[in-house]
DNA sequence: ATAGGCCTGACG
DNA sequence: CGTCAGGCCTAT
């Protein structure tokens, strides 16, 4: 579910909230989800430490403790994360529960249990493959077009590249699409036939349509709340996703709908070359 | 490159 | 009942 824009909703949330805070203690309902180290050394590992700070890395958030350590959470499809008060009930999915100095508590919710936490000691995320190989952040200063050419190299479908952790960090199916619909640019065409001015409206369009989507607290398409339990509002503003059979915003022809990379694709076949 | 698997829930 | 869903890993 959520992509770059509704993480770093999250981030902003969880960084105003929890530097300083102490994690008394934790509780993990589903083992599975804990991918390192064991369940049990993930909350002995976690119990009194201090978060210092919330980061972002693509789609995983990432907590500095006190001791070095960073605890890291991947909301996979339909991940949350709420705070709540004492004594209140725990939704339906409850997986893991951070137990807060201040009496309140951080929840992880996730029905389809796609997500996963770790603890990381030093530094060290080989623990984690996706996180350890991931590409470059698409809104920071070096994401430049010379490096998106040198990152979109091979012969792989562009929508399919973008998809990519490796490649760049944070685009989901969802902003993929939008990417591509606003750099004009079909997500058939392959890396090697795009041109220098492709190049440089997709860099300029990554950037623009994460950082609109940013403003508008991200999409919900059904399920992604923030950690206030609101909505997103960029839903309001896709020009292809989940608009198939409807028409183009821009040219009024019929939006299609493909498979790419096994996941379902949006775009404008006139406006899209 | 593609399909299948991991899960639950919504919808037709 | 079947199909589909914002992610990602594996096997073919």
């Amino acid at each position: 579910m959520p992509e770059l824009p509704e993480v770093e909703t999250i981030r902003r949330q969880l960084e105003r909230e929890l530097p300083g805070r102490r994690i008394q203690k934790c509780k993990v309902g589903l083992a599975r989800l804990v991918t390192y180290p064991s369940a049990p050394s993930y909350c002995r590992g976690l119990a009194g430490r201090r978060i210092e700070k919330v980061a972002r890395r693509g789609k995983y958030l990432i907590f500095a403790l006190d001791d070095g350590a960073e605890l890291v959470i991947h909301l996979g499809m339909t991940g949350s994360l709420t705070m709540v008060a004492e004594r209140t009930r725990y939704p339906l999915h409850t997986h893991v529960i951070f137990y807060l100095d201040d009496g309140r508590r951080l929840i992880y919710v996730d029905p389809r249990t796609f997500g996963e936490t770790a603890l990381l000691k030093d530094g060290d995320r080989s623990p984690l493959p996706g996180l350890a190989s991931i590409g470059p952040e698409p809104l920071e200063g070096e994401f430049t077009v010379k490096g998106l050419a040198s990152l979109l190299n091979g012969k792989a479908m562009v929508k399919a590249a973008l998809l990519d952790q490796r490649r760049i960090a944070g685009i989901g199916n969802i902003y993929a699409d939008e990417i591509l619909y606003r750099a004009a640019i079909n997500p058939c065409r392959r890396l090697n036939e795009l041109e220098p001015g492709d190049l440089k409206r997709l860099h300029k369009s990554i950037q623009e349509v994460l950082n609109e989507a940013i403003d508008s607290r991200g999409s919900t398409i059904s399920d992604y709340v923030d950690l206030e339990g609101e909505k997103g509002d960029f839903q309001n503003l896709l020009r292809v996703y989940q608009r198939a059979g409807e028409g183009c915003r821009d040219c009024g022809t019929t939006i299609l709908k493909t498979k790419i990379a096994g996941r379902s694709s949006h775009y404008c076949p006139h406006c899209q070359t």
